[in-house]
DNA sequence: CGCAGTCTAGCAC
DNA sequence: GTGCTAGACTGCG
């Protein structure tokens, strides 16, 4: 990975790459990259240059937490989002042992 | 609950 | 071209 394009843009292939009903954490996609850049592929989620094809709101903490949103309605939407796919939200978290996606 | 650590991208000099 | 700051986070104290 990491083969002719910047961090970012391979953040953005990976969660791209995300079906639908389940949500990765920003860990996983680090880990993904050979990295430890959590904040990294948090920036390049925020600053990316294609989000509607970027579904961010699969991204969450691993912690389970959905966390920020750079969106609309924050995390609130991005909670609605994601149990409308059929992931299981309880109080804002998700439970990543059922719905975490590991590469 | 609060501080420190790790990485990239962006802005300033 | 080189250096510093900020950030949608994680882990440990």
């Amino acid at each position: 990975m990491r083969t002719n394009m910047s961090f970012d843009e391979n953040v953005l292939v990976l969660v791209k790459k995300i079906p639908k009903g389940r949500v990765t954490t920003y860990k996983e996609i680090a880990r993904a990259l050979d990295s430890r850049a959590f904040r990294a592929v948090g920036q390049a989620l925020k600053r990316n240059a294609k989000p509607v094809e970027i579904p961010c709101h699969r991204v969450i903490h691993a912690s389970g937490e959905v966390g920020g949103y750079a969106g609309k309605g924050s995390s609130r939407e991005k909670a609605e989002l994601l149990r409308m796919e059929g992931v299981e939200i309880r109080g804002g978290m998700v439970d990543l042992e059922r719905f975490g996606y590991r590469f």
